[in-house]
DNA sequence: TTCCAGGTTACGGAGCTCTC
DNA sequence: GAGAGCTCCGTAACCTGGAA
């Protein structure tokens, strides 16, 4: 038989030969379909910014009625007390605060539209991951990844679109629709008789039944593959893991364990986060349903394939990537310190270098003199008082927020202290700064009364830098200082960071060759080489000495030195 | 001395809230 | 309504101690 090959179908749609039959591509059924169940987004129902604000409509009152509040939500609508007017704030707050709990009800009980069909789609895509995880298909997996991130990031969204057809997985397996002459079964079949070959008449069918029939003709690499996928799915639903085994599960008893260790003041609440932020990367990328007992070097090494490629598409620094590895080691190894797993890695032996991501290089930032000029001369205040601190003392916002009333001689100018980061730390030193007069002038303008022990508090009475967990159980912090010179500094279109000051002061320091043995004391750091470490004694009158310099480097008055004896001298 | 593990703090952009 | 101010949160940078 030779090949049925219409020619003016050939070109334009999936006519191919299989089996010695003809065979149709389901393009032809997949155009109806898409006619017929259309993608188009459920219109918002009382519109994006109604919903993302929850504000309220005014409904004016008439005759002896009062006028209300009003809020149709789902189609049925609300009402609130009116108050005294359009104009009563206390009402209005009182009306959308029962708002607030009504909306909760509702959407309690109502679920979302859509809700249903993305939650059948992240199961799906959840075991292409799996199965390409195990399986090591390492495209598919990328692509079930960027799925779930996708599906995922649109459930949070106020309202909840239609999925698109690229969402779900027989997208991956349907030839790209065309256009088709409206009679272009009448004209096959036309041309097909002269070969003496019958078309059966679609004439009666339903779009079902040429779906169906379709399908039982459709022998193409497409159908195959998507059959092929529809098994290795099925095996995944079938491979059940005791949920005490579940990644899943245990990454969420490691951040038990660490939650723990914060309560005890043993790990700080910010650490605490990360860990949390880092292993849900980990969880995601890996798929949490797989066992433990999957955990192995192949497994581990994909893991740190998929962040080298995000430092790769310039997404993320070493540094980042380095951050995710590291989380993703220490759990492992808990696993494994634990007994969960019987045996660690190979690749987490210490003396492998082959699971590890190097950092990048510093880029060091610095101000220079016009720049510290214009800072010093135009700003004031407490503005003023930050920046010098972190010229004279090498403070950043967090040393700052935390320096203690027993941490400042006002009557000697100095502050004695540890660096807030590095203060549990033995090895780091306990350092003396003198003061420049301007800095001493501020701080005693500026000092807490209250019986607080912090030296500087915000306008509220509060630490200038924070951090809690707040009623949703998220980290969130403040930071008053970098808000204070992030306004000061677009005033004076200067685009430099407010820790370059400190770099800036060690940096002069580094130059100077009397001084740049002293480097390490002004940054509070602890001191590297051996004879540092164990043999010398701070050397306090050249450490005032460098202090002072550094003052005449930056165009401020240098302090008064007092002499052993107790006299003055500059 | 170098590198890694485990940890802390700073930066910056997006989006929300407040104020005029 | 516009702009200033503030909050949130993920990324970047940096630090110490210890092992090899």
């Amino acid at each position: 038989m030779r090949p049925l090959r219409p020619e003016n179908a050939v070109l334009s749609c999936n006519v191919f030969v299989y089996n010695g039959l003809c065979r149709w591509r389901d393009t032809f059924f997949t155009r109806i379909d898409t006619k017929k169940v259309s993608p188009k987004i459920s219109p918002d129902i009382w519109g994006k910014k109604g919903l993302q604000t929850n504000k309220l409509t005014w409904q004016a009152g008439s005759k002896n009625r009062a006028g209300r509040w009003r809020k149709k939500y789902n189609g049925k609508v609300y009402y609130f007390n009116g108050g005294r007017g359009k104009s009563d704030r206390n009402a209005y707050a009182a009306a959308i605060s029962e708002w607030n709990q009504i909306k909760l009800r509702v959407d309690a009980v109502l679920p979302r539209r859509h809700q249903a069909e993305y939650d059948s789609l992240i199961e799906t895509w959840d075991r292409v991951l799996t199965w390409s995880n195990r399986h090591g298909e390492t495209q598919m997996a990328q692509i079930a990844y960027e799925k779930l991130i996708k599906l995922r990031s649109a459930l949070e969204a106020p309202v909840l679109k239609s999925p698109k057809r690229e969402d779900y997985l027989e997208s991956e397996f349907t030839v790209p629709t065309i256009d088709l002459p409206e009679n272009l079964l009448e004209q096959t079949a036309k041309e097909l008789k002269t070969d003496n070959f019958v078309f059966p008449s679609l004439s009666d069918s339903t779009i079902e039944s040429r779906k169906k029939y379709a399908l039982e003709l459709d022998g193409s690499p497409q159908r195959i593959l998507r059959e092929i996928w529809l098994d290795r799915l099925d095996s995944v639903r079938k491979q059940s893991v005791n949920s005490q085994d579940l990644l899943s599960e245990n990454i969420a008893e490691f951040i038990k364990h660490k939650k723990q260790e914060v309560d005890s003041n043993r790990l700080s609440l910010f650490r605490f986060y990360t860990l949390e932020l880092h292993l849900s990367h980990f969880q995601q990328t890996i798929d949490g349903n797989i066992s433990i007992s999957e955990i192995n070097t192949k497994l581990l090494l994909k893991y740190q394939s998929v962040l080298l490629e995000n430092i790769k598409n310039g997404k993320w620094s070493n540094t980042t990537a380095r951050g995710y590895l590291h989380s993703m080691k220490s759990f492992v190894r808990w696993l494994w310190h634990i007994e969960a797993i019987p045996n660690l890695p190979r690749v987490l032996d210490g003396r492998v270098d082959i699971l590890s991501i190097r950092s990048g290089p510093m880029n060091i930032i610095e101000f220079t003199d016009d720049e510290i000029a214009v800072l010093l001369n135009k700003s004031k205040g407490r503005t003023k008082l930050f920046i010098l601190l972190m010229l004279n003392c090498g403070m950043t916002q967090k040393d700052i927020s935390d320096l203690r009333k027993n941490e400042v001689d006002l009557s000697a100018g100095r502050i004695i202290r540890k660096r807030s980061k590095t203060s549990h730390h033995e090895g780091v030193p306990t350092v003396n700064y003198l003061l420049w007069p301007e800095t001493l002038k501020l701080l005693r303008k500026y000092q807490n009364d209250s019986e607080s022990e912090r030296f500087l508090l915000n306008n509220k009475g509060a630490p200038l830098l924070s951090e809690s967990i707040n009623k949703n159980q998220k980290y969130q912090k403040s930071d008053n200082i970098k808000c204070v010179f992030d306004r000061f500094r677009k005033k004076v279109g200067i685009n430099k960071p407010l820790k370059s000051l400190k770099k800036t002061s060690a940096s002069r320091l580094r130059n100077n060759v009397s001084y740049n043995s002293l480097v390490d004391l002004y940054l509070g750091h602890a001191p590297q080489s051996m004879s540092e470490r164990h043999y010398a004694t701070h050397p306090q009158e050249l450490f005032d000495s460098a202090i002072s310099w550094l003052a005449a480097e930056f165009k401020l008055d240098p302090p008064i030195m007092k002499t052993s004896s107790g006299k003055s001298k500059l």
